[in-house]
DNA sequence: GTGAAAGCGCTAACAC
DNA sequence: GTGTTAGCGCTTTCAC
């Protein structure tokens, strides 16, 4: 057996700067700067010294001295999921394309937790911080995470919004109410006449908007949605499953079911089809067009959303040069029609 | 319009002490020492002035000056998705649960980028960094990815391994092996003889215990796998898409195909129902129940792994005490027969 | 090109 | 209880 040393403590940059003989200033700048100006031979002893006392520079030092630290910051509810969280996931995979290091804060499921949750953002002083999840319409703590992100700005760092629409900062949105428009449309033209909607909670604008959206054209197709068709819950698979049992106990007629994403889309399929012979034959569309949806039968209706440029262009604008006015980019889907909207008759 | 102040500083605690009226050390004492040891009026004051001012403590300060930071730091190659990756969605969730912030640093796909993910992992200084993703046999910067870690521990900081198996360091596994030849067993007993495995890159450990595993069961029950119905591909679902329309091509009869993951298998499922009417009913089965699969027909077979508990068993591991010598969990799936593999007969 | 030295914001002895 | 005082490891003027 070797010896073990009890504890070694890491290599810091005076290590490596003594070890090459040379300042601690030009160790770093060998190491970190960007400067060329280092003569070869030190270059190469630095480099040298670094690697044989495996030296790895103490990032939260350089954020110290710095003044700010590297990589993005994401302030989301839940996981960055692809499959029930696209909007994050993106933000993930994007920062992965450039090399940042992503770091996720992620917020309880009270409006005050994200504001808690952006603070604890802040303390990283990361480059970028982005908030994504849809805001409630009637959130009392808004002042509160508006402060917060503004306080944020004026420190010097940057900050991005996705779905948070309406707020002062740089955002990356969807168009929500136009993809339910079209959707709707688009259900009309297969021939359906008697729509229900699953939602999301009552205040979630993104829900909201979609449901609006398709409220308003079937009204521009000359169809009234009665107010019982619309069914709240909560965003997500599970209670859109809950949702779609409750809607088929009803005594009305329903030839088309509208989830408002693609994850609630898919619990109402599954509970249509775990009901099997007794449902009647239900047509069902979504939003979003997530991944899993290709391995789904039946394929899936609904409106695509360029997940990956969405959370690109909010990289894009978070790191790129600050700009007078808050910059706003309104991603736009398109109804994609497959096999769980077939023509009626 | 109000006066923008042009570029506030951050508030920092010794302006918060400032405007409390006390020492930097009282307002540390206060805002983040678990000590008790300040009057409450003291208290108070500083609280106050803490939000007056919007103060966030500088978290890379706090790093710098206690030698560790908080959190833990997540290595893994791609994505945190429930769907494709569900060892590191385990991960985020169980950080979550316990209140700590995840960083992920994802690495690329050469070995070498995996130590060198590590390293900028280490620049963190997180409490305990997570290593995860399947290791390749024949990896020749295996002993620079030791020592990395090594020197990591020895730096006073807690290394974890997720499916990294056979390595120093305290470590959580998956029983792929044993799970395979259930699989196999299994797949015998409902009446199957003819099979075929999807697999992944030849080198990975992972695919290759449970195709042995499962090539082991086979033989248990007297049936030899030639070895040209095994296909090595990527270890993603479009490979596996992929794979299952060469074997199909194959003048060989298969009447089950054992996917050494549910992303793959989904990949298999997909392209046999996208071949419709043509393909011969052929069984299929995973392996890992993901979440993914409550949504997807036919229900597929496959082996259960318990994600959430490993993920929270290795955060147990990582945070707890450190042990003399490294721990091993070996957790256990079992079996699960869904539609995807009917009785033969 | 290179080094000395002053700081970045915070914590943790140690004294009072 | 509370304040003083050193650091923590790094960057960055500013001289030389």
């Amino acid at each position: 057996m070797a010896e073990e040393p009890p504890l070694a403590r890491a290599a810091r940059l005076a290590d490596v700067a003594e070890l090459a003989g040379v300042s601690p200033a030009t160790a770093s700048r060998v190491l970190n700067g960007g400067h060329r100006g280092v003569r070869e031979g030190n270059r190469q002893r630095v480099l040298d010294a670094a690697k044989r006392l495996g030296y790895t520079a103490n990032l939260a030092a350089q954020t110290v001295a710095r003044g700010r630290g590297r990589g993005v910051t994401l302030v989301a509810k839940g996981m960055p999921d692809d499959y029930a969280n696209p909007v994050t996931a993106g933000v993930v995979s994007a920062a992965q394309r450039r090399g940042l290091p992503f770091t996720l804060i992620s917020a309880g499921t009270e409006p005050a937790d994200l504001v808690e949750a952006v603070n604890m953002a802040r303390g990283n002083r990361p480059e970028l911080l982005v908030l994504a999840g849809g805001r409630m319409a009637d959130d009392a703590t808004i002042p509160d995470l508006v402060d917060a992100l503004q306080r944020y700005e004026d420190e010097g760092g940057r900050v991005v919004l996705i779905t948070q629409t309406g707020l002062p900062f740089d955002t990356v949105s969807y168009a929500n109410h136009q993809g339910g428009r079209d959707m709707a449309t688009t259900l009309v033209d297969l021939g359906y006449r008697n729509f229900a909607v699953i939602s999301g909670l009552k205040h979630g604008l993104t829900q909201r908007e979609r449901t609006d959206g398709f409220i308003e054209g079937l009204a521009a197709s000359g169809i009234t949605l009665p107010a019982d068709r619309v069914l709240i819950g909560q965003f997500d698979r599970d209670a859109a499953y809950a949702m779609t049992g409750e809607l088929l106990r009803r005594p009305i007629e329903v030839d088309a079911i509208f989830a408002v994403n693609d994850a609630m889309a898919l619990g109402v399929l599954t509970f249509l089809r775990d009901r099997g012979g007794t449902a009647p034959r239900i047509a069902v569309a979504g939003f979003d067009d997530i991944k899993a949806l290709r391995d789904v039968t039946p394929a899936l209706t609904t409106v695509h959303l360029p997940w990956e440029s969405a959370a690109d262009e909010a990289l894009r604008m978070g790191l790129g040069p600050r700009s007078p006015e808050p910059q706003v980019s309104v991603i736009e889907g398109h109804v994609v029609v497959r096999e769980s909207t077939p023509p009626l008759r």
